[in-house]
DNA sequence: TACTCTATATATAAACT
DNA sequence: TAGTTTATATATAGAGT
């Protein structure tokens, strides 16, 4: 993982903790979003910094997985699986500065790869369909507003 | 990781996805607890198994997270930034009309019908996605000749 | 504050039991 | 079907900018 060994502990230091917490969260959410992509499985992610912010991952929506848990507990309440660290249900006093930024990403944009590939005679090619395809999206923008407002 | 390369792909066999699943949800679970350990955040992770099974990690407790995360959906609604799950479907449906245009350039634009599936959660998003994706193909194409002025 | 860069620690795919 | 091993791929702590 890193220079030193991991420790399992808390991080005293802020400016550190906060370091590691930003990117041990995108860690996560790579995770959940690898597990979700190569095993078709639902996931859903929420973390929340020690200064109260909440980061959310889900796919394919993080609120649609929060129904469907809240429903599976329901049926069947035994499926919650409680493991906890033992400095668990601790502290978590220190942020209810309520200024909730639902941050996300987990990183990957799998075209990245792809761009990586054109070539020279391709590449002028994708711009131009680009801009195409960015008319599209536009227009079907436009039709997705004309019907809401038709409501 | 392991023995091959990762490729972020659906994998097909069905025995296959299934031992994956688990050691992938076993090593989500550790990530999540680490975090908390280590940075004393709250973290909520649930998985439901293509079998719909649920699988859920959550320290102090999932369920109090989740109460915890809806309020703070409630107090900022309005917030921009769209929640994870929209940004990576969004992604992902970018990078697979990317792939098609890359695919058929020259032919016909299959992407077209991609582009009129897109729903009013995802158009926005998407945008967002396809400004990246230009500023990478922008980068590509600087590499290309970048490389052409050094024969 | 937020990047980038690497040396190492971890996670894990496939093989094997 | 489930646990163990091992060769590699990834994640990341600390340092540098």
């Amino acid at each position: 993982m890193a220079r030193r060994s991991v420790e399992i502990k808390k991080i005293e230091d802020r400016s550190k903790r906060q370091v590691t917490f930003t990117k041990r969260r995108q860690g996560l959410f790579k995770k959940a979003g690898e597990l979700h992509s190569k095993c078709n499985a639902d996931v859903a992610v929420i973390a929340f910094s020690l200064a109260g912010n909440a980061y959310a991952f889900g796919d394919p929506s993080v609120s649609s997985l929060l129904d469907r848990y809240n429903k599976a507990v329901e049926v069947s309440p035994d499926i919650e699986i409680p493991v906890a660290g033992e400095v668990s249900t601790a502290e978590r006093k220190a942020g209810e500065m309520l200024e909730k930024v639902v941050e996300t990403r987990g990183g990957r944009r799998e075209w990245d790869k792809e761009v990586e590939k054109l070539g020279e005679a391709e590449i002028d090619a994708v711009k131009v369909a680009m801009e195409e395809m960015k008319k599209k999206i536009v227009m079907q923008q436009r039709r997705i507003l004309a019907e809401a407002s038709n409501l």
